[in-house]
RNA sequence: GCCGGAGUAGCUCAGCCGGUUAGAGCGAGCGUCUCAUAAGCGCUAGGUCGGCGGUUCGAGUCCGCCCUCCGGCACCA
């Protein structure tokens, strides 16, 4: 017993909840539960990330107020907990002044007197004909590679955090303390990134308001994923209550999406290192679980949300099925198939009729009445598969703990049907034996639903109600999966659990083979952070985002489209995606660009075709080649790029 | 291209330090009981353990090469 503290990632606010989002909430209250039930005094934090520029801009879009927006947001998310049975114990905001201003302010402050936030420039060679600075190893004779001219020594303020400082520190870490980052591949990742050296990050936003304002520069803000990854210490008091934080900190596991590992496995204890602040006891990147295809409704034209299933059969279908049906820390998949498969399976077929079958005898032949069972086999297998679930769960192997708990379920049906009590009934000599094996069987179940109700709450409570236990708030594991030799237990048989789904896809309307599954990715601090020492890196998400905003005509017509012919077209040694194109543009010389479309187009394939192409792009270097433009092409998520075709536009003729 | 992981019955996966006829769950087929939600239980499923070669008395389990898939990095703005 002891104190537990567990997290998950605060979730991005600019769209609903979906199934990946869940997924995680999901297994972090399972292990929530799981620790309750233990008897550590446990406290689980989830919550939102709401200082993002996308944020900022969904919510002036809709012509909201951000924070208004933000509060909108928050009763959506927590709407969608609680239909999924999620039993945070606090939710906190980034937006929220009380704790979160002051955590991210302290700890900034707190990096700032460690000497590890400094007001850094963007220095650099700055190349004006390309518009980006040059890495010095870029630089030949210290002249721009593409445009073969000095390139200016520039200075843009900001203020950085000392990453680099710690990447000794960090590498002690992982060594001393394995389990610092779990699954192991994920370790693997993280070490060898670290191996390769860190470069040190920008943190503060000049000229920004949407955000939290440094306490030494009140006229910047902070960056986000420097302001999001404190929302765990902000919510147990830092910066605002000592005493509560010294009570909880450090967190005991951060449950992160493997696409965030880095962030809290780097950067965060890092940040705590400088804070001078005790590390989390250990991190968890769990994978994604994808959505196969659905097809549209008919009528609305929509996808069908496997948070259906929740809506439509109560919430403990669905966390059983992704709790015991995905390896957690690997992949998964939803199918509406497989969803209703498990359904009949482990809850219509084997542990709803189960509990019905029990209690239909044990009122038929005992008048629902039972005094405590003696130990017999199903005593042995339950403390067999208590260990085995205990072992499991004590190492997040969620799908383990579910599996052992299920071997006492077939178990207990096997008993069962080996005793045959609708024969000993008829047997009068039998009396004693019979009142035995419905005992005994039923207290084989209500330990299963004890050791289940961390994934299925409300059906364990149930379950164990009906067999006599009423007393499931107060679980403590020791106690109530041990077996009971005393104490008589009234058996109530109220219908079924689960009623059979009886006809195949009665669920859902029909599946369609899907290219491009859903990825659904739980939000954290999402945009790449800005490294010192190429800013021009901009954040790829961000920026992408960002040019959805309406731009003026003018705008528009700066960027010079033409139709190309290609020449010649042959694969850039040594690079994956990478095509070297001779195209004919209708100019003096042929021109060269550099596509990254090898991984859909045998270059062979596109030599005479007629394509489009933006002819005033700054020349590029990549591959040690130069580039002057790029080819339009569609890129679908997951799937490959599609050129766009102009056939048969001659060479050279503009696109509008 | 570099680094890491994976490729085992229709599906999802287990197989630790190499050793008798390679396992589980689901699905499917057959049989059977009748308390139960046409549920339960039992039996069956004959899978080149991705491919080739090697080490060994013996390899799914170790080594090398190759193929495919998935991650991370580089490169694609």
């Amino acid at each position: 017993m002891g104190s537990f503290f567990l997290t998950t990632a605060i979730d991005y606010v600019n769209s609903r909840p979906h199934l990946g989002t869940a997924y995680e909430k999901i297994s972090a209250d399972v292990i929530a539960r799981y620790h309750r039930l233990k008897g550590d005094r446990t406290w689980f934090l989830m919550g939102n990330d709401e200082h993002s520029q996308n944020v900022y801009k969904r919510a002036l879009e809709q012509g909201k107020d951000p924070l208004a927006y933000c509060d909108e947001m928050e009763q959506v998310f927590r709407d969608v907990w609680g239909r999924l049975d999620i039993s945070f114990d606090d939710f906190i905001r980034t937006t929220d002044r009380r704790r979160h201003f002051p955590a991210v302010q302290q700890m900034a402050q707190a990096c700032l007197d460690r000497g590890d936030i400094y007001e850094g420039t963007y220095e650099g060679h700055y190349c004006v004909g390309c518009e980006e600075f040059k890495p010095e190893k870029d630089l030949i004779d210290g002249l721009c590679p593409v445009h073969k001219t000095r390139p200016e020594w520039i200075c843009e303020r900001n203020w950085f955090f000392r990453l680099s400082r710690y990447q000794q520190a960090l590498l002690d870490l992982y060594r001393q303390q394995p389990s610092f980052i779990e699954p192991e591949m994920r370790r693997n990742e993280i070490l060898r990134f670290v191996e390769g050296g860190l470069d040190d990050l920008s943190m503060s936003r000049a000229g920004q308001s949407w955000g939290i304002p440094l306490p030494f520069d009140p006229k910047s803000v902070v960056y986000v994923w420097f302001d999001a990854l404190i929302n765990y210490a902000a919510a147990v008091g830092y910066g605002w209550d000592d005493a509560q934080f010294r009570e909880w900190w450090p967190a005991s596991l951060h449950i992160v999406g493997k696409d965030i590992t880095r962030f809290h496995c780097v950067i965060w204890p890092a940040m705590l290192m400088s804070a001078g602040l005790p590390l989390p006891g250990q991190i968890f990147g769990h994978g994604w679980v994808f959505f196969k295809g659905e097809r549209m409704s008919k009528s609305l034209g929509n996808m069908v949300d496997p948070l259906d299933a929740a809506r439509r059969f109560g919430p403990d279908p669905l966390r059983l099925y992704l709790t015991k049906e995905v390896p957690y820390g690997g992949d998964g998949d939803f199918t509406w198939e497989r969803f209703e498969e498990k359904y009949n399976a482990d809850l219509a077929n084997n542990l709803g009729n189960l509990v019905n079958r029990i209690a239909a005898m044990t009122e038929r032949y005992r008048g629902g009445r039972l005094p405590a069972p003696a130990s017999g086999p199903l005593t042995h297998l339950a403390a067999e598969t208590t260990a085995a679930y205990r072992q499991a769960m004590d190492r997040l192997a969620l799908h383990d703990g579910v599996a052992a708990a299920y071997r006492l379920v077939s178990g207990a049906n096997e008993f069962i049907a080996e005793t045959q009590p609708w024969a000993l009934a008829k047997d009068e000599s039998q009396d004693a034996r019979l009142t035995q094996v419905l005992a005994e069987a039923s207290e084989a179940v209500r330990i299963a639903a004890v050791l289940l109700s961390p994934v299925m709450p409300t059906a364990s409570h149930e379950i164990a109600r009906r067999m006599g236990d009423s007393a499931s708030a107060s679980w403590r594991l020791d106690a109530a999966a041990s077996w009971r030799t005393s104490g008589d237990r009234t058996v109530t048989n109220s219908g079924a659990l689960w009623p059979r789904l009886e006809d195949k896809g009665a669920i859902h309307v029909s599946e369609t083979p899907a290219p491009t599954p859903a990825t659904p990715s739980p939000a954290a601090p999402a945009p790449e952070p800005v490294p010192a020492t190429a800013p021009a890196t901009a954040p790829a998400t961000a920026m992408v985002e960002a040019a959805s905003a309406v731009i003026p005509i003018d705008d528009f017509m700066k960027v010079h489209l033409k139709v190309a012919r290609v020449l010649e077209a042959e694969r850039v040694p040594k690079s994956k995606k990478l095509v070297r194109l001779q195209l004919d543009a209708g100019e003096a010389t042929p021109r060269q660009i550099l596509a990254g479309i090898a991984e859909s187009y045998e270059p062979e394939a596109l030599i005479g075709r007629s394509i489009v192409i933006v002819a005033n792009l700054a020349p590029r270097m990549m591959m040690g080649m130069e580039s002057n433009g790029m080819v339009l092409a569609a890129s679908p998520d997951g799937g490959g790029a599609i050129v766009l075709d102009a056939e048969p536009a001659a060479p050279g003729t503009r696109v509008r």
